[in-house]
DNA sequence: TTCTTGTCACCTAGGTGTTAATAT
DNA sequence: ATATTAACACCTAGGTGACAAGAA
């Protein structure tokens, strides 16, 4: 079985609708897709690995009129609206390119001893990629998959495929692909929970991360003391 | 059959007699003890590692009264002697560990695609260190060896383990473990060649390591400006 | 108008020798 | 006197969103 790791972020972007950057060069994932893994056979070698599937066949664009642009840091934010249109049928298909965990393959001890963090993964939006990152249609919908791979040490190993894997789900990471964040409360919960964004900080620099609670709602008090942009929307 | 990666500037710097920090914290070597490995079955399971054997039994200490101070930058470089005297038998030896290159073990087609590099090898002269770095004594000179383990998938591989292995020695690559370098010349011979020491350089931030050439010397550049602590010894 | 690209300042993370203080 | 330690400035290497300019 896998237990998803920081599911409580996880849930809090997802509920705002997760949005990943994808950029030509490839950008990693944040929150970074880390599960725990129980119950493998601590002698067998395993192969891990993740792809991404098209939740729908749309492609989605953000509503017309809607951007508003707030005054408070002088023309610091570009507001975007956080709903979505259906703006027709989905793109061609990506080549459907697959990330394999790059500790693979290893012993089942060595997987569940510790945290296993996806962090190498990167997402582009570049069809010509030729660095094995995971292509993206931008402004399209993805479901990240999780895949367990036996790795079976019989001659005809290949007659057991079907059986000597497993595909886990976990709904909450779903995310649209965009090349610029549109929901600008997902911009902030970005800023107020990924390290390497803590220059765009403009609250407390000693609550985050250290006196994070799950539940206490915590990671928008930077964006709390502003406008809610859903809530009053303004037309230009 | 083994290929020591970077030889020209391991022979450079055991000209000078080469020495390597020991931090408390474990200090990484450099150069990196880097090889290309040829003659593996391309299918088969390896684990490679390296140990650190005393090259002798003898504790060695700077020469009495040989240090001098440059004034060129104010009191910056305290020269030491290049020299080395035996300040008697060695001090009780260490524990002999090993550190396994963390992607062990991999098929022997993965180790010989590209050069196999062990840079994440730390030195520590903390007898009590618990990161599993490599504990050496300080002011003792020592060995570096490289072991490539062929994993043997018998079921009584233990009664191979004679024939399952193989050492490969490089003599350009021993030093002396110091806590503080001795000699100015292998100072000068890091801080031209290591890039996370580009701050200390003060020669044409342009020639290096862009231009270099094996044989035309042109490392000690730096160095060659000011006079040699070797040739002209003072007397404090 | 909407989306994409490239550059940038500002971070994290960690590898250098220097230096002054301390230990032996 | 010699050897070790710990804090430090200065690097490498690379992950952030902001922003202005460009593309569709």
């Amino acid at each position: 079985s896998v237990q998803l790791e920081m599911k409580a972020l996880w849930d809090e972007f997802n509920q705002l609708g997760t949005e990943m950057i994808v950029t030509k060069a490839g950008r990693r994932m944040f929150p970074t897709f880390q599960v725990k893994i129980f119950g493998m056979d601590p002698m067998a070698d395993y192969m891990l690995l993740m792809d991404f599937v098209p939740v729908d066949d749309k492609r989605y664009r953000q509503p017309r009129g809607l951007r508003l642009r707030l005054p408070s840091p002088p023309g610091r934010y570009a507001f975007h609206s956080s709903s979505w249109l259906v703006a027709g049928k989905a793109d061609p298909a990506t080549p459907g390119r697959v990330h394999y965990h790059p500790d693979s393959p290893a012993k089942g001890a060595q997987w569940m001893k510790q945290i296993v963090s996806f962090d190498k993964l990167k997402l582009t939006n570049n069809l010509l990629d030729d660095n094995g990152h995971i292509i993206l249609n931008s402004m399209h919908r993805y479901q990240p998959r999780f895949h367990v791979v036996y790795v079976d040490p019989r001659k005809d190993s290949e007659k057991y495929a079907e059986e000597n894997f497993k595909t886990f789900v976990f709904e909450e990471t779903r995310f649209t692909a965009v090349t610029a964040y549109q929901n600008h409360r997902i911009t902030q919960l970005k800023i107020a929970s990924n390290p390497f964004a803590k220059g765009f900080r403009d609250c407390d620099p000693e609550d985050w991360p250290r006196n994070h609670r799950p539940g206490a709602l915590p990671l928008m008090s930077a964006f709390a003391r502003s406008r809610n942009p859903v809530s009053s929307p303004a037309h230009q």
